[in-house]
DNA sequence: CGACCACCTTGATATAGATCAAGCCAGCAG
DNA sequence: CTGCTGGCTTGATCTATATCAAGGTGGTCG
């Protein structure tokens, strides 16, 4: 009766698994991300269903995990790193829709085919669902779909920001939005790494962004060119708003400033 | 334990409300859209609960659904009309995020605050699901809750299809595709109104797209401005692809040809 | 150690689309 | 019928960002 929920993944069996925990029981009850979206909510009997319906996945960066148009098998769950969501037209020009941090998942597409490419940008770590499996766990635990539709949704909410900025900001306010956001998932990180780590009351982290992608990557995110995503980073550093940290992480040193400027409400 | 779905809108209570209707358990088993995306697959019991779970509204054009910010305590299914999605900047900069035509639902939102405004383009015929209700008919019905979350993953996928059309697309590109979406949304409206009307045979209207909102209100949507969108309505229409037809209708003449400009090759 | 490569930055110039400015057209009010 | 208003079209000019071009930098590998 249900219609069928399509997921959508395209990835060679088996890269990636680590064979010693594919039906370790546990896996799920002791993961960092347990209380992440999908997987809260549910009792030690569920959590044991999802360690028995995913298996996880280790893949270096660079790797594909969705190519558009593939038939859409697998489901995942980022347990850590950062994937790149995209969708091309067919001279190469290249929008990335989002990127997906731990504990956002991706693969649902409406069709039986994916309708976006996803590839890491880091090293990665997910929980792969077949869609048999998924389909399953939908049904028999209400919790589950529930978290599900509840993270479409937060997805569906970033998809109309995104959208405004897309179609109604600056080059500067994208920059700005952009650095936010990634001053926010590195925040989110820290905040997992600390409630799992007792010792470390969790050093306050003074305003760092984590950038791990490319300006390739941030300006197909922006919908700018490489070069005018380098020339606006520069101009936000002279003018004393964000510095350079080491390889990819940004601090910032006007989150206030930086706030303004990203709403439109500054022009610096 | 399933954490609250929010749902958002703002409007005056019981307006547009047709009061002789409001209890009528036969309203969904005879309505139009029943087979509609989130009401389709439901027996009569399930189609009598949401009967009496909603209320079944006109607005005329211009009114304000919901209203960014305000309690989300509505959500809608639209089977008559157009509304626009939009999001806007503090110094009054729009994008439209989406037309929600017959079928579709409109009120879901990540916090108990609508993240998003909703206003009529013409008149508009709606159901009105009070957030409570819809909590219970989701909890009670799996069916409904699956069409849902089936419902916001294509939004998903057309929000992401929309960005690649926002940072990417030329502006003859944008057109190309919005109107070839408003193609589709008339021949699945023509579609719905033939299988209700089971005399006539649905005379296969020749490419016809409906276009019931202003230059603004598309401008607005493409992420350009009423000129730009002006003039390239023109070039089209001198290049013959498309011609005027009454008020808010377009012929498409060359659908082929613009659905190759639409992906990017061809440039006329 | 050197030189290659991927990535990034900066400068000079070009251009798609924005902005500024008129005027047109249809529907409606008087 | 006349004039007003909101929406649309067209033209002239401007500008934010793209494009073209030239280095710079840091990591890696022979």
């Amino acid at each position: 009766m249900a219609p069928p929920l399509q997921t959508s993944a395209f990835l060679s069996p088996g890269l990636g698994v680590h064979p010693s925990r594919q039906a370790d029981l546990q896996r799920c009850l002791l993961c960092d991300q347990r209380d992440a979206n999908l997987c809260s909510g549910l009792d030690k009997q569920g959590l044991a269903a999802l360690a028995q319906s995913s298996k996880r996945l280790v893949l270096p960066p660079g790797t594909t995990m969705v190519e558009e148009g593939e038939p859409a098998v697998s489901f995942f769950n980022v347990t850590q790193g950062t994937v790149k969501l995209f969708k091309s037209l067919p001279d190469g020009r290249r929008q990335i829709t989002g990127f997906a941090d731990p504990g956002q998942f991706l693969g649902l597409s409406p069709s039986d085919v994916y309708s976006f490419g996803a590839e890491t940008v880091d090293t990665v770590q997910v929980c792969r669902f077949q869609r048999p499996q998924l389909e399953g766990l939908l049904s028999d635990f209400p919790v589950f779909e529930r978290n599900l539709l509840v993270a479409v949704t937060d997805r569906l909410a970033e998809a109309q920001e995104q959208m405004l900025l897309l179609g109604r900001k600056t080059a500067k306010e994208k920059v700005a939005s952009f650095l936010l956001d990634r001053l926010q998932a590195h925040e989110r990180a820290q905040a997992t790494a600390a409630a799992h780590d007792h010792d470390e009351p969790a050093a306050t982290t003074e305003h760092v962004a984590s950038v791990p992608m490319t300006r390739i990557d941030i300006a197909d995110y922006l919908g700018l060119t490489i070069e005018t995503v380098s020339r606006t980073i520069s101009a936000l550093r002279r003018e004393k708003i964000i510095a350079n940290m080491e390889n990819h992480y940004i601090q910032i040193l006007a989150p206030a400033t930086l706030r303004q400027i990203a709403s439109g409400q500054q022009n610096g």
